[in-house]
DNA sequence: CGCTATTTTGACCCCGTTCAAAACTAGTGG
DNA sequence: CCACTAGTTTTGAACGGGGTCAAAATAGCG
């Protein structure tokens, strides 16, 4: 029905180096957080830093999981596809996230970089090993999956019961929430994706979620600047769109 | 808007017995699973066996998060609700399933007895501290929200993507694969929560999850015996329409 | 600037919702 | 065993939010 054809070529235009933990940005946000200096360089021994193009796939549906992954710059995007092409974006990945979740070592779902990223590797085999001997590791783990739980769950009753507008004002605060610390001004919000993207994660159409974003912006709830970005111009409105509060 | 208003009688009418983790009928699926015989028994020395009737209200959403359940017997719905009383199923549990989950300490659902069902209760305090000096129970814990977390995502591609026929079939498939051993006839499928519940969880309305249903049954693919229960006629049918294969 | 991909806008249509009523089902008590 | 009630499920008819298809506008880029 739908085609999404960037996957061509494959998982592949990695360009590899020696993990650089010491000076990494996102340690405080990401699997690394609460280790100690020894734990630590037990951790990136067993890591590699790559970086991906805009577009290259990092991992396939349903591919042997060898690996999980930290995101330590760009976005990533991630999502499921029906046999006819009909796709879910299962979530947006920023800095500090971590991807690789698997079913039976397969991977549930299939990875692409929204932008050029960067990504710490780990081989799953080595990191279960170390899971085992380092209990904090395994306990940040544990916490990173229970939280991305509570997000999916959210993210259900968006799915299920949210109208376009409500869905559309929802993910627009998220990302605000999201993006909080990293940019000057909170009210321009950053969007590397595209529509197409977005609507494939609302599980609303490319158009629906442009008339919906048009509307908005008649209502100066929001702005729409060249160059890419939200500007948020009432968050207030907007968090009563989003819970359907009127 | 709609009212869901069994919640009165709050979380009470739990009658506490001696935790009797011994005979445990379903300690090889839960969180007791892969224990030794001495980590069982410190387990069971936090926890508290319950029992709750049909309609009772277990946890509510953004309450205190200060236990974790394990379905020993029974099912229960999980949901959360919008302001205007609109409601998302986040899941169904059957024995062996765990419950609990929190952000910031606060559940992030509502959870409520289909039928008439039995508990296990751990104090959330007393488990984290067993987890840290029992790795082996901590992994069990990784490996099972993980595994919720792959449902999760598939329960969005359904969400967000899918048809009415599709919704419901492969929601009639899910529950075919998880009643697998315990039902004698593979192909007779028990359906404890009503048509309102599963329209909840599908993102439908009670009516098109009935329309849905009789026109299954008209095309021979699945039977309604009265008494409650759902037969499967043509299994191969049903994968086929729950993948959109046709 | 011209070429391509993405976004926006417009017109029409359909799947699932909504509203309403009828048919079941399960208790409860005479 | 039937009558009565209350809840649930099914069926029907009409509506509408978001999808579909198509074309115009805009953005990105060599």
């Amino acid at each position: 029905m739908r085609s999404h054809s960037h996957t061509a070529s494959a998982v592949t235009t990695q360009s590899e180096a020696y993990s650089p933990c010491e000076n990494c940005n996102v340690a405080q946000m990401s699997l690394c957080h609460a280790l100690s200096c020894e734990e630590l360089r037990e951790l990136s021994a067993i890591s590699t830093s790559l970086e991906v193009g805009r577009g290259v796939t990092i991992i396939n549906e349903t591919d042997s999981a060898d690996y999980l992954f930290n995101v330590t710059a760009g976005s990533i995007k991630l999502f499921k596809l029906l046999p006819d092409g009909r796709r879910q974006m299962t979530g947006f990945l920023f800095p500090g996230d971590f991807l690789g979740i698997a079913m039976n070592d397969l991977y549930a779902y299939s990875a692409e970089a929204i932008e050029d990223s960067r990504l710490c590797r780990f081989p799953r085999e080595k990191l279960e090993g170390l899971l085992s001997r380092l209990p904090q590791l395994e306990n940040r783990l544990l916490n990173m999956v229970s939280h991305e739980l509570v997000l999916a769950q959210d993210q259900m009753l968006l799915l299920g019961r949210k109208t376009a507008v409500e869905k559309v004002s929802s993910f627009l605060i998220t990302l605000v929430k999201r993006g909080g610390e990293s940019s000057a001004d909170k009210h321009l919000v950053p969007l590397p994706m595209g529509r197409s993207d977005i609507g494939d994660y609302l599980g609303l159409t490319t158009e629906t979620v442009s008339r919906t974003l048009t509307n908005l912006k008649k209502q100066k709830i929001i702005a729409i600047p060249s160059g890419g970005g939200i500007e948020i111009l009432d968050q207030e409105s907007l968090n009563e769109l989003a819970e359907g509060l009127d």
